[in-house]
RNA sequence: GGGGGCGUAGCUCAGCCGGUAGAGCAACAGCCUUUUAAGCUGUGGGUCGCGGGUUCGAAUCCCGCCGCCCUCACCA
């Protein structure tokens, strides 16, 4: 069995919690039963046990299914939380209804573990919704105990490498995670009304490129070559664009061997699209109505959510800005002013020595202007030599018909005018590998070559989800909207994941 | 990689001017038929992240290492 991210902390010896709650599953097995048990007919999940109560009224039947997360006991009668995907629902045990065998079940149960209860509908005293229990089966005894009821589990190594834990101790995790999932599927859902087709490319590429960044390398046996894990499908998309597929999409984990931050994890989850016969003014329209309506799914309608210490609206239109108007504004440069821009950069501490003008003079935009940035914006005509695979604009070659979208300082993604005219694009690869160590890609021939058989004029666009994600659901860390983000690995090698 | 912070019971946290380790929840043994952070009585539970040093004595002071968080640098 592999390994998850981090996996057990440290294998240990049964603890005084495990041994006792074995000693319960062999209890249960001494009644004939199997405390990790099998399908579970249950009729209504606890939302829909509550709804019922509202409609049929004291005493209708239900059978529900959950895990128990508190006991509250009073001698002769239990009440039980039952939660499930759906929300909670209380369970009472009463010694003076239940056959005696099944009271005795109810004293093997600890807190954690899954049952089924099979009860009537009733109000308690104060008022609760409760399943009032004739029978009770253990689905899954915990052989560990839950975190403590009231804090949950708050350390946040435990979180990430015991995202298992964290899931059911905190619902509030649950629920970002659902979230999370709403937005994909609603990404899914506009980008199909809109013609867009959803494919899949290599995530083992024999060369990489589409994008700036060092990627992971791995090894085919069989062919006996190395293959690099994608750091995006860019290139291979728009070979589905020279094939006739004239809007395609792809959410595409993507890999980058880089460092790891609140804004970084190493995989995360790329869109790409690519749309023919337009070009980054339709991405912008495009962006705008999907993040809008993203915002409105997730919030019940609004379109102006808090995040962290700010208020964004995302409402259609965005706010348009040139990246040489911002640049001027907050850097107090002009574009092409190249010793002005230097001059800018040592000001503001950046490097700029070995490098060309267009690199420094987005270390400057990046340091000077993005922090700037709250509001949703879009970014656009950058400086030519930063886009090696973007259309120039036609009245000037020095910039590129690109725009970054932007909000609360973050860049959420990237789009453009395609660049379809193979000789330039070569080209452009070229210059690009000529020039610093931080390449684009590697040259890919197959790709110029694709472009040969000619590729539609398109608009493309990435949207980086984690980071969308992020600024809807108010996470300040990327950690907090991935499942399991990468950590170090702890403990003894080969001593995690395995029992 | 640089800087700052953190690591104590299953969980959440005290203790940190050196003097043999504590609380709440959880667990265990009891009492309790209307609670919902139930209550009451009693009991058990710790390689104080790991290793070294100083000291009569280290959770506490010093050094090294490991892990996590924040931050800067590279990136989306």
């Amino acid at each position: 069995m592999l390994a998850a991210w981090g996996g057990p902390i440290i294998p240990r010896m049964p603890g005084e919690y495990e041994q006792h709650r074995r000693k319960k599953a062999e209890a249960l097995r001494a009644q004939g039963l199997d405390p990790f048990g099998r399908r579970y007919p249950e009729t209504i999940d606890t939302a829909g046990a509550r709804k019922r109560f509202e409609a049929a009224g004291e005493g209708a039947p239900a059978t529900v299914a959950g895990r128990m997360l508190a006991l509250r006991e009073f001698g002769k009668l239990i009440f039980a939380d039952l939660w499930d995907s759906s929300g909670r629902i209380q369970v009472a045990f009463s010694k003076k209804t239940l056959p005696p065998q099944m009271w005795d079940r109810v004293k093997l149960l600890d807190l954690g573990d899954w049952v089924g209860v099979e009860g009537r509908l009733v109000r308690t005293r104060t008022g609760e919704i409760t399943v009032d229990a004739a029978r009770v089966d253990v689905l899954a005894k915990a052989l560990l105990p839950p975190p403590e009821k009231w804090h949950g589990l708050t350390d946040v190594e435990a979180r990430y490498r015991q995202r298992y834990v964290d899931l059911f101790a905190n619902p509030e995790v649950r629920d970002l995670f659902l979230r999370r999932s709403l937005v994909i599927d609603e990404v899914r859902r506009f980008l199909r009304e809109r013609g867009f087709v959803e494919v899949e490319t290599p995530v083992l590429q024999p060369l990489y490129g589409g994008a700036a960044a060092r990627p992971f390398v791995t090894h085919h046996n069989t062919l006996d070559v190395d293959l690099y894990l994608r750091i995006s499908p860019e290139l291979y998309l728009k070979r589905l664009l020279v094939g006739g597929m004239e809007r395609v999409f792809e959410i595409a984990r993507v890999f980058r061997n880089e460092g790891i931050s609140t804004r970084h994890n190493p995989e995360f989850t790329l869109m790409e699209l690519y749309q023919a016969f337009a070009d980054y003014g339709d991405m912008m329209e495009l962006v705008e109505t999907l993040v809008e309506r993203l915002a409105r799914t997730i919030s019940g309608g609004r379109t102006c959510l808090p995040f962290q210490d700010k208020v964004l609206e995302y409402k259609a239109p965005w706010r348009r800005a040139l990246y040489a108007d911002l640049l001027a504004e907050h850097a107090g440069v002009r574009l092409g002013d190249e010793p002005a821009v230097r001059a800018r950069a040592r000001t503001l501490g950046l490097e700029e020595s070995n490098k060309h003008v267009d690199v420094v003079t987005h270390d400057v935009f990046e340091a000077a202007v993005e922090p700037h940035i709250v509001q949703p914006t879009f970014v656009m005509d950058w400086p030519a030599r930063l886009c090696p695979l973007t259309k120039r604009k036609a009245d000037n070659p020095d910039i590129a018909e690109r725009f970054e979208p932007m909000v609360a300082g973050m860049e959420i993604g990237n789009a453009y005018t395609e660049l379809n005219d193979p000789d330039v694009q070569a080209e452009a690869l070229r210059t690009q590998l000529a020039g610093q160590q931080e390449t684009m890609a590697v040259f890919d021939a197959d790709f110029v070559e694709a472009l040969k058989h000619g590729m539609p004029p398109a608009g493309g666009l990435g949207i980086g989800i984690d980071r969308l994600v992020m600024l809807l659901v108010n996470a300040p860390s990327i950690r907090d909207v991935v499942l399991f983000p990468a950590l170090r690995p702890k403990g003894s090698p080969g001593a995690a994941g395995t029992v």
